[in-house]
DNA sequence: TCAAAAGTGTTCTTATTACACCCATGG
DNA sequence: CCATGGGTGTAATAAGAACACTTTTGA
């Protein structure tokens, strides 16, 4: 083999940290492997990227593959490359996150993803490949990137509760003391991004709750004024 | 050619954005294309990536072949892999930005970078490939970083002044109005992470500035307690 | 003595933290 | 009427922003 083609013996394939919250703890779906290497392991859900296929488009197609969503948010962390981090060859990955609505997510349609389940992120164990180092930066890039954007509402549906929006907050930053829920609200609030649809929950057996909804124009059009979300 | 074949007619290459500091301007080292692709256009300096390499490696091995320099900062930003930004095949790239001491770099020992030139970032035009998206994404993560980490100290002498400090910050940052002198010296000093060497310049024609140095086992020590960067 | 950059404190404003009680609802 | 979580304000502290003059040196 010449040396020009074994620069072609390599391959690249994408890996997603697909995070969802049911309003407990902060969530992530794992496949587990029906083949070798790693047969039996959890996994993140991946595939090799197509000859004729965007990183980015890649990402979403694993994504659709597995929980049949589309326009989900997502966004690249980085690429793992060590040479030995798959046994088979030289293949490095492209790490992506993506963030659902857990409730959007149903059955599993794809038949590679028999196995797929939700895990607590603080529960997630031994993963195959270098999954779980990838789990670990996507995680430290969620908790740095939800501060400054505001895509913790793709995990929640369309109305909330503060309580549930605090509650989210909690579990991917987890603060060793929590979060003050009157500075929260009073934070929160001050962006204007919320609107307060004048309703309340439903089915509680206290009382109920305002519902909001995050207000996504409005926020674009502050982004396009220089506005920058903090918090 | 199978399909399990076609998924190996690729190849993988590091970029990197090399970072200098001369007093003035920010700038990056650019080499001037000698063969097609884009042959005469300035491009980022990287390679493909050899078969055992790990990319950390490769981002290395391009750095010290044009500079000559080992043990520099070095950060790993993201992948760039639309299909068509090579237009010989697929090739992705994984984007790297280092910062060298510019007094460092003298003549460009490597053959391959026989023309190698400092640019003003502000002045770069049109580049190979998808480099300038590539500088803009390394450049956003520099400003970024540079309030997180200290990481500005790389790109000056060991023992600097406080006004050189403050230029660097500015052209990194460039904020609308520059920073306010007084405010920038309280901060910086606040850390205590600089030693005062009492040193004063030699051969200025004006009042000489007391020189200072960034005491890295502090703030490695400081870290270890817990401490983060912040400016 | 002039030019050029170094060095130095205080006030004002804004953001962050800490903290405890009453309210509305269903069971 | 009880249990459960929802909802609210103020005071203290800390951080950030604005701002102008004196000092030291070499030419």
């Amino acid at each position: 083999m010449s040396e020009v083609e074994s620069f072609f013996k390599s391959a690249f394939s994408v890996d997603n940290v697909i995070f969802g919250f049911d309003g407990g703890d902060l969530k992530i779906l794992l496949i587990q492997r029906g083949a070798a290497p790693y047969k039996g392991k959890w996994a993140l859900p991946g595939d090799l990227v197509y000859p004729n296929e965007d990183l980015d488009t890649a990402a979403e197609r694993v994504l659709e593959q597995l929980t049949g969503l589309r326009d989900v948010y997502l966004e690249q962390v980085r690429a793992f490359g060590a040479v030995d981090r798959h046994p088979l060859g030289r293949v490095i990955t492209i790490a992506y996150f993506s963030l659902i609505k857990i409730s959007d997510y149903t059955v599993t349609p794809a038949s590679f993803a028999q196995s797929a389940m939700w895990h607590s992120v603080n529960k997630v164990g031994d993963l195959a490949f270098d999954h779980k180092e990838i789990l670990d930066s996507c995680l430290k890039r969620l908790k740095r990137k939800v501060r400054m954007a505001p895509i913790g509402f793709e995990l929640l549906p369309p109305k909330f509760t503060l309580t549930e929006l605090q509650q989210l907050y909690e579990s991917i930053l987890a603060p060793p003391k929590g979060i003050d829920k009157r500075n929260f609200r009073k934070k929160i609030l001050s962006t204007n991004l919320l609107n307060d649809l004048n309703q309340v929950q439903e089915g509680v057996s206290h009382r109920p709750a305002k519902l909001y909804e995050f207000d996504k124009d409005k926020y674009e059009q502050l982004v396009a004024e220089g506005y920058s979300f903090d918090i």
